[in-house]
DNA sequence: GCCCAGGTATAAA
DNA sequence: TTTATACATGGG
């Protein structure tokens, strides 16, 4: 990845792909809005900015430099390189091949881990339009007021509350789930930083603690929180599809990008939904 | 009205 | 260990 500094922002060229549009619609992530105008907007550990595609360039409006190094460049992946990824997934399972080549320039974001499990503890059962809802009156409601917007709420915050007192965010059953693991993850009784390099299964295991937290809630959580790159979220859909077209592929074929696979295997799915039907 | 939403807790077989 | 059902809410 290269960049330089202008006066429109930090304009940056990738390393691989960036496609605005299908990485922040592809479901990893509730905080981010398109404009009128093709572009961006979302908050980022407290901090608001505006993305814009320009030919192969990205530019990030509204952050400073130093903003840039600490928060966005390890956000959304900058370094990694994800067409390497691609083909890297491909070579090691040409099965995949369709599924990888349907969509183009996605990159898994490195999400705040809290913000990360509570969103996917509101996404189940549910779906995108009503838990984008919840999240921004949860973050209206609840988390500090800032330029553009408002912060996610942190776990210390909302563990002082009690189920009852999230009735205005009209979260129904999962109320009760949100404020468990603000409990737990407060308390330090769950202990997110120690995620980014613990084995992978206690991780699960912590995780799955909470009340509300199955297997497809941890999954996302290590996925797109902690930006565990192995971790696999299927759903139903991805079973089906798994055990039809995709019969034969194995998460150790796969490997270390299970995630990203994951991704691409949910594309496809969606784009052909008679492979599971 | 009815069905469903990138699930999970709970109770039953 | 596996399978059925309720769960809150609102968009299509």
């Amino acid at each position: 990845m290269t960049y330089e500094v202008t006066e429109r922002g930090i304009e940056i060229i990738p390393k691989g792909k960036f496609d605005l549009k299908n990485t922040f619609e592809c479901g990893q992530c509730f905080r981010w809005d398109q404009r009128n105008d093709d572009s961006y907007s979302g908050i980022v550990r407290g901090k608001f900015a505006t993305l814009r595609s320009e030919n192969e360039k990205v530019i990030i409006e509204g952050i400073t430099e130093e903003d840039f190094h600490e928060i966005w460049k390890d956000y959304f992946d900058l370094n990694n390189d994800y067409d390497g990824i691609r083909n890297e997934i491909s070579e090691n399972c040409p099965r995949l091949s369709c599924a990888v080549g349907s969509i183009d320039g996605i990159r898994i974001l490195s999400q705040e881990p809290w913000e990360a499990l509570c969103s996917f503890i509101i996404s189940q059962n549910n779906n995108i339009p009503r838990i984008k809802g919840i999240i921004t009156r949860l973050c209206e409601g609840f988390g500090d007021k800032i330029d553009h917007g408002s912060t996610f709420p942190s776990a210390e915050r909302l563990a002082e509350l009690e189920p009852e007192d999230l009735s205005e965010i009209r979260a129904g059953f999962r109320a009760r789930y949100i404020i468990d693991a603000a409990k737990k993850v407060s308390s330090g009784e769950i202990y997110l930083d120690e995620m980014y390099t613990a084995p992978i299964s206690d991780c699960r295991t912590q995780l799955m603690r909470i009340t509300g937290v199955g297997a497809k809630v941890a999954e996302c959580t290590l996925l797109y929180g902690l930006h565990r790159l192995e971790a696999f979220p299927v759903d139903v859909w991805m079973k089906k599809a798994l055990a039809t077209h995709f019969s034969g592929v194995t998460i150790e074929q796969i490997g270390r990008y299970a995630g990203i696979a994951q991704q691409y295997i949910f594309h496809y799915s969606r784009l052909n939904p008679e492979l599971v039907e």
